[in-house]
DNA sequence: CTGAAAGCGCTTACAG
DNA sequence: CTGAAAGCGCTTACAG
């Protein structure tokens, strides 16, 4: 690769310093310079090509102008959803977005951290893995500027913005009660994800203010791992009950989606003999003879709301706040009979 | 913010210099620095909790070790899925991917070519928008590394990789004849996207070379800004010819998706009445009642090459390589009667 | 209005 | 085995 032009090239070409270049090109010192030179010292950065290298620029302001961002899966609908968001709204504000996949494994999402960390970037926004809490302490006590997203760890007091995930599922049980469903089941992942702990605390608690028995065979957690299959499974299982519940909670997208597909291929009839609430929002559930009724994360929100705290925190100095975001119960078909 | 620990503060420490400090933590002139300081060494980074600053060792090596990726659209599924692949390969070689959504906008293209670039990356994966050429062949003078995928310009010579766009379509064609379709359509995008023009043209060889007069009414092309409402009255033109298609091809994803959720309410019967093949593999095709017969793009195998490719260029010097990739048209139930 | 100079945190020939 | 020194491409007080 050819050498780039750098202000110096542009300097020795006028005949000027550097540091006067470096005015100019930065609009510094306005009305100090005069106009000719300036004028020159434009007319050569542009016919040379000039690009100023943001490298040497951050290595001397200690600011690069980046985000890190870490999500689960970039090529999962909620995280790219996200992304995008955040993406856009860094753009406005002069910041470049660096995204990374963590997989939901810590040790990955640390090796990420440091990668973003190293590079200087200015601040981070990170959807945690479940046992990344030591991490995150790390980070906190470096004063490394950073958000988490969507999950959080309730022992350590520092900037995030989440779903108020018990009352997603609190609201969801209320609206099915209304509706006259009886025996509610839900399906979600066997995780320690605090989100994911939330929706459960608030199916259980629902059920109980609205009079219903829990039955501890209703709630089913499937292994992550083996999900399309366990989910099937637990489908299965509670449709066989000796009562078989009447409704069903799916605890995330991904359990809502392989749910679906699979109560697709089975003769019960939504909403009439099983009423299903869904997790996220996905065409598919639009698609579903009796469309989804789903609880909608307010993605566009959280996306904002996340980086304005970043950059709050990056501009002012150490910050600390906890967003809590209510999610929107969209009532459709499959719940209302 | 505290000041990170430099290699300084360990020389300082430690009693050494900088150099050696270097030396021993890149694991430089092994063997030939004494045991016991580069021991101390160690310890002293580990205890002060040392991270090298990666943008001081840019400046010095001229190598950030990052890539830059601009895709459409990052939550679009096409452009997150390639991401994912690009991040995970890149990641293993240690780099790391900086990606940009362009919006198929070539001023927003322009504007993250050039902060990319500006940020030292080292080189670009580029899905370019269709009046890019400017840009890329800006890039091509200038010397920078990088790889066209998806689309490219017939008239630069420059890395690229690329589905066959046109036998994509035109054995999709073959197959509708040997089903025994005689009136084929096509939805698609009124677009200059060459990748586009290629599928045109493989769906009308397609036709001629299998015997079949194309009839212009047949080729619907939707303005991209009204794309739900155009794709709908497309589809519903279609059906009304006098003489009817008993087959659609949809150029794209996009198109695809909109036209299936509106032909799902219709009374059409899929594949008696209307074939469908659709462009990518998304879960809405396997949910409709007739499984969609669709078109295949070896998603991971096109981003294995592109960065193949990038990093022999990055280097290697210079490199000009074509690499075009078939698809594979997955057949199901949408397309056999 | 303009320039000489220091310094950001590294790496790396070179000398000893 | 180890260190002094130059330099990557910028910015920015400071001096004139």
């Amino acid at each position: 690769m050819l050498r780039r032009t750098s202000l110096k090239d542009i300097a020795g070409k006028v005949g000027v310093s550097t540091a006067l270049v470096s005015y100019v090109l930065n609009n510094k010192k306005e009305g100090r310079i005069s106009k000719e030179v300036a004028e020159k010292i434009r007319e050569m950065a542009a016919k040379l090509n000039y690009r100023p290298n943001q490298i040497a620029k951050s290595l001397k302001t200690n600011k690069t102008y980046t985000i890190g961002l870490i999500v689960a899966d970039i090529s999962n609908p909620f995280s790219s959803g996200l992304a995008r968001v955040i993406e856009d709204e860094a753009e406005k504000q002069g910041y470049t977005v660096i995204y990374c996949s963590s997989d939901e494994n810590s040790q990955k999402s640390a090796r990420l951290i440091d990668a973003l960390v190293n590079r200087q970037a200015d601040g981070l926004i990170i959807l945690p893995p479940a046992d990344a809490s030591d991490q995150i302490l790390g980070l906190h006590d470096e004063g490394i500027p950073f958000v988490l997203v969507d999950r959080y760890f309730p022992d350590i007091e520092t900037n995030w913005v989440s779903l108020d995930n018990y009352s997603s599922t609190f609201e969801a049980v209320k609206h099915l009660v209304g509706e006259g469903y009886k025996t509610i089941g839900m399906v979600t992942y066997k995780a320690p994800q605090f989100n994911l702990q939330e929706r459960k605390r608030g199916y259980l608690e629902g059920l109980k203010i609205n009079g219903i028995d829990f039955h501890r065979d209703w709630l089913r957690e499937v292994d992550v791992h083996n999900d399309q299959k366990g989910i099937e499974n637990a489908i299965q299982e509670l449709l066989s009950l000796d009562k078989p519940i009447d409704a069903v909670l799916f605890g995330n997208n991904h359990v809502s989606i392989c749910g679906l597909k699979f109560i697709h291929g089975l003769p019960v009839k939504v909403p009439q003999e099983l009423a299903i609430v869904a997790f996220d929002e996905t065409e598919l559930f639009d698609f579903f003879y009796a469309p989804l009724t789903y609880i909608k994360q307010p993605l566009q929100q959280m996306g904002l709301m996340a980086i304005s705290i970043l950059l709050d925190n990056i501009n002012n100095g150490k910050t600390s706040k906890q967003v809590t975001m209510s999610a929107e119960l969209v009532i459709r078909k499959s719940t209302v009979m």
